[in-house]
RNA sequence: GGGCGCGUAGCUCAGGGGUAGAGCGUCGCCCUUACAAGGCGAAUGUCGGCGGUUCGAAACCGUCCGCGCCCACCA
């Protein structure tokens, strides 16, 4: 508090503080809301339905700027539904977030110098079980200061029993259906978290490595291939070369002599192989490689796995217990030792996967996994989109979606970790293979045993949208609820998650869409539009910002960055502005009551009305229509600023200012105009409402002595439009602000009281001449006049003369200017309007416009050289 | 290698065929009884370069330069 507002006299009409302090305010509204249960959703309402589930977070986390992002737009997107009548659901949760949790509990368990198989699996998923309950819900503290209006009495887990059901009906169905299988492919392995990753979870990035050329057989069989992973050569089982490639046609089909081992193996012809690329022939390692895979299969080759799920190498030799990348120096050295290294290329820059979760190089490896067979799955994820039934927001995004559905691998589903959903088959001492279902026994009996794998965490965030509403039973919400409306979420997470909902969300709601709108976003990012991160030490806790600001300002500055499918900066500088905005809000709804605004009785009928009230209701009117469309195309940064410039511009700097001759003056003029400052305020707190709940929850049901805005009725158009007022006011706002300008120029102090004349008579401001003489501070009359406004309106023009010290020579330069710009306007149009091909080509409208401009500037020119001449000489 | 997007005021960004915009920052005056977290006024741009289409281009097209992101089995 500043000394200034300490001296404040309290306001007499007021309950309201002099300042706007977000941290009281704040504090017990949220609590309030939830006790009167208004986010939660009631299945058997009339009411259409409005359902947003929220991208849940890892149990992990803790809340970030991006997170407070999306949910202030999910907020407000719900907020504003519930208060157009519709039974809005905003279904929280979070994630189990599979290898991330575990590796954090093993991280843990680590410190304690112990690691998950001192515990035993039943212990060490125990031990997760219980770092969830302590240190998981922390997010959902911050989504209660952020003001999140979800309805908690839904709250999921996507480990909750509930989910656990629909994850092994569906496997089961997908398994009946042949959808789901087993099968021995390269994967990627990761050597640290030691289990296999989907391709989306693995990162490129450009490493540099080695190219080293090495010579393979003996004598005149000799042949050179090029590789940057020299320690598979161990493994290789096969040289591949272009079947058209001259240079190595007589070598099809012999055996070569492979360098450090005591095997030969044999030279294939193989279309795969681009003989412009190195030397034109290829080692082949199916076992550490997909594409020699793949051509070990065309080729009936033999896959040898060299190395261990470490990364360790087996093959008994010197290169026994050598670390990969130890083994790929250490067999290049051997290799030139024996004159087998005919060049080498260094640095050579080339892409190598990493472990998106650790950034371990991931190791491709033959292994035994359980995959999705995805095609039919995705094309009817891509036809969902392609005809309509699902909108991605921004269309560009449409592009990258079908890029991806459309070119899809099957998807590798099973993780060697102990934290996840556990893979519902079990193995028979015989080799037989059960799946079994929700309600089914597991097989028992000597010999049986369940996979010990669990399925990727994004398995069952796949079936978050329906999941969370009951199925796989027929619940009374799953009806209500399902097809979500929008889908909110980064565009990060197009392929990782909303995919696979569009793909398990048609398969098991029988070709429903799981969201009629995909709304991507942007990342959050710091105030010169750099990424922020943990360890450059950009990255800000929102919750210092809410705590010194209030969450309003946050909310409101992300809303304001929030350009559809662009990144969003933000600084704390654009915080404070927003703070600023909402001690604005507060202290002209403050200035309303002290003068008894009111939203009592009907508002009076525009016969009654004053043309400032007529303009401002106009204007009121529009803007509701304007947030309406935006809010129905997600443009927040859009409906964000008109908001605030409708508020703080048109609203406080000038019907606010207005109106206080109107009060002053009193009578039925001052009684119309606080019932329209009432209503102006009532809409304009209401439209804000969704973005900045607090704060304006606290002036409304101030201002109004409603329950709440979150459940008031949003503001509909009337559809009062007066645009003679709005013409008529915005001349007064120029004649007011050209005046104030030559009063600044002029050096007088804005306060400073001046005897002025004021001749409005015949024109549409003559009954504003009590506010002009208000807003500028102009006494009733004056005795000696030395220089003379002369001001145009609205055709007409009026004299304004004012007294006092002027600076002629200063004037007259200022005056010099604007005649030598108005010449120039003049000169611009008339060339124009003399251009025949302009005449006769540009449409009507624009030559009016142009025509408008002539006019204006010579009247500019007249007045300008009136002006002047009135001028006394200096 | 393919795809998408971006280059507009000191900074972050809107806009978009017909006289260049906002917020923040800057400068000047002011505690004008809602608000100094405020009010009023001012300055600031060859809208990345070059060509083309057009009566008219910052906007549309082409091209070049710079930047970002996504995809890809670059041995």
């Amino acid at each position: 508090m500043t000394e200034n507002a300490q001296q404040q006299p309290p306001a007499p009409d007021s309950e309201l503080p002099t300042q706007y302090a977000p941290a009281e305010v704040e504090g017990p509204l949220y609590e309030r809301w939830v006790e009167r249960g208004y986010f939660e959703a009631d299945a058997k309402s009339e009411k259409p339905p409005y359902t947003i589930v929220i991208p849940p977070p890892n149990v992990t986390g803790s809340l970030h700027l991006g997170h407070a992002f999306q949910h202030t737009l999910m907020d407000a997107l719900t907020r504003r539904k519930r208060m157009q009548g519709f039974e809005s659901l905003w279904l929280p949760g979070m994630d189990h977030a599979g290898i991330a949790t575990q590796n954090v509990v093993e991280r843990e368990l680590g410190k304690e110098g112990k690691s998950r198989h001192d515990l035993g699996r039943e212990a060490f998923v125990e031990r997760v079980w219980q770092w969830k309950d302590e240190y998981g819900g922390k997010i959902l503290g911050q989504m209660r200061r952020l003001g999140d209006g979800v309805d908690w009495s839904r709250e999921r887990f996507t480990m909750d029993e509930g989910l656990s059901q629909a994850v092994q009906t569906i496997f089961k169905r997908l398994y009946d259906d042949e959808l789901i299988y087993r099968a021995e492919r390269i994967i990627n392995w990761c050597p640290r978290c030691l289990t296999a990753i989907s391709d989306i979870e693995v990162e490129y990035q450009d490493d540099d490595g080695e190219l080293v050329s090495m010579k393979y057989g003996e004598g005149d069989d000799t042949i050179v291939v090029a590789t940057t992973r020299a320690e598979t050569m161990l493994g290789d089982t096969a040289v591949a070369v272009h079947p058209d490639d001259e240079r190595y046609k007589h070598l099809v089909g012999r055996h070569i002599k492979l360098p450090l081992t005591d095997r030969t193996i044999p030279v294939v012809a193989d279309t795969h192989v681009d003989p412009e690329f190195g030397t034109g022939a290829v080692k082949v390692t199916p076992a550490h490689d997909p594409n020699d895979f793949a051509i070990g299969q065309r080729h009936d080759l033999e896959s040898l796995t060299v190395m261990d799920e470490r990364g360790v190498i087996t093959v008994h030799g010197p290169f026994e217990g050598l670390d990969r990348f130890e083994a790929r120096s250490a067999i290049v050295a051997a290799l030139r030792a024996d004159g087998r290294i005919v060049a080498e290329k260094r640095p050579y820059v080339h892409s190598v996967g990493h472990c998106s979760r650790c950034k371990t190089t991931v190791e491709p490896r033959l292994s035994m996994q359980w995959w999705v067979k995805v095609a039919p799955l995705a094309k009817a994820a891509g036809d969902a989109v392609r005809d309509g039934r699902v909108k991605i927001h921004p269309q560009e995004m449409e592009k990258r979606y079908f890029d991806w559905v459309d070119n899809l691998h099957d998807w590798c589903i099973s993780r060697q970790l102990w934290w996840g959903h556990r893979i519902p088959v079990w193995y028979g001492p015989d080799g037989e293979v059960v799946c079994v279902g929700p309600d089914e026994e597991p097989p028992s009996g000597e010999g049986w045993t369940q996979d010990s794998d669990v399925l990727d965490t994004w398995f069952s965030s796949g079936l978050w949208p329906f999941s969370t509403l009951g199925w796989p039973e027929q619940t009374l919400d799953l009806k209500k609820f399902y097809t979500t409306d929008v889908l909110l979420t980064g565009h990060d997470i197009i392929f990782f998650w909303v995919a696979r909902m569009m793909m398990f969300g048609l398969y098991a709601m029988d070709g429903e869409v799981p969201f009629k709108t995909i709304a991507l976003t942007g990342l959050v990012r710091d105030q010169f539009g750099k990424k922020m991160s943990k360890s450059s030490g950009t990255a800000v806790d929102p919750l210092d910002w809410m705590n010194a600001y209030g969450s309003d300002a946050v909310r409101f500055t992300l809303a304001k960055g929030a350009n559809p499918g662009t990144d969003v900066p933000i600084g704390e500088d654009w915080v404070q502005a927003s703070r600023n905005f909402a001690n604005k809000l507060w202290n002209a709804t403050r200035f309303a009551l002290m003068n008894g605004a009111t939203i009592e009785g009907d508002l009076p009928p525009a016969e009654q009305l004053s043309a400032t009230d007529r303009w401002i209701l106009s204007r009121l009117n529009e803007t509701v229509a304007e947030v309406d469309a935006l809010y129905d195309d997600f443009q927040f940064a859009k409906l964000s600023d008109a908001l605030y410039h409708f508020a703080w511009d048109e609203v406080f700097d000038w019907y606010v200012e207005l109106s206080k001759t109107t009060f002053m003056a009193g009578g039925e003029p001052a009684e119309v105009s606080k019932r329209v400052l009432g209503e102006v305020l009532d809409v304009t707190l209401k439209l804000l409402h969704p973005i900045v709940p607090f704060v304006t929850e606290t002036l409304w049901t101030t201002l109004t002595g409603g329950e709440s805005v979150v459940i008031a009725d949003w503001p509909k158009d009337s559809g009062f439009r007066d645009s003679a007022a709005e013409k008529e006011i915005e001349t007064l706002q120029q004649v007011i602000t050209e005046v104030r300008r030559f009063r600044a120029d002029q050096g007088l102090q804005p306060g400073q009281r001046v005897p002025a004349r004021l001749t409005l008579d015949g024109t549409a401001l003559a009954p504003h001449e009590a506010a002009i003489r208000q807003l500028l501070r102009l006494q009733p009359e004056g005795d000696t006049f030395a220089a003379t406004a002369t001001l145009p309106v609205g055709g007409a023009t009026v004299a304004l003369d004012l007294s006092g010290t002027i600076d002629i020579a200063a004037e007259r330069k200022r005056l010099a200017k604007d005649l030598a710009a108005a010449e120039k306007e003049k000169a611009q149009a008339t060339a124009k309007l003399g251009n025949e091909a302009f005449l006769a080509k540009a449409p009507d409208n624009v030559v009016d416009k142009i025509r408008g401009r002539l006019t204006k500037a010579d009247e500019d020119i007249a007045r300008i050289t009136n002006q002047l001449a009135g001028l006394p000489q200096a």
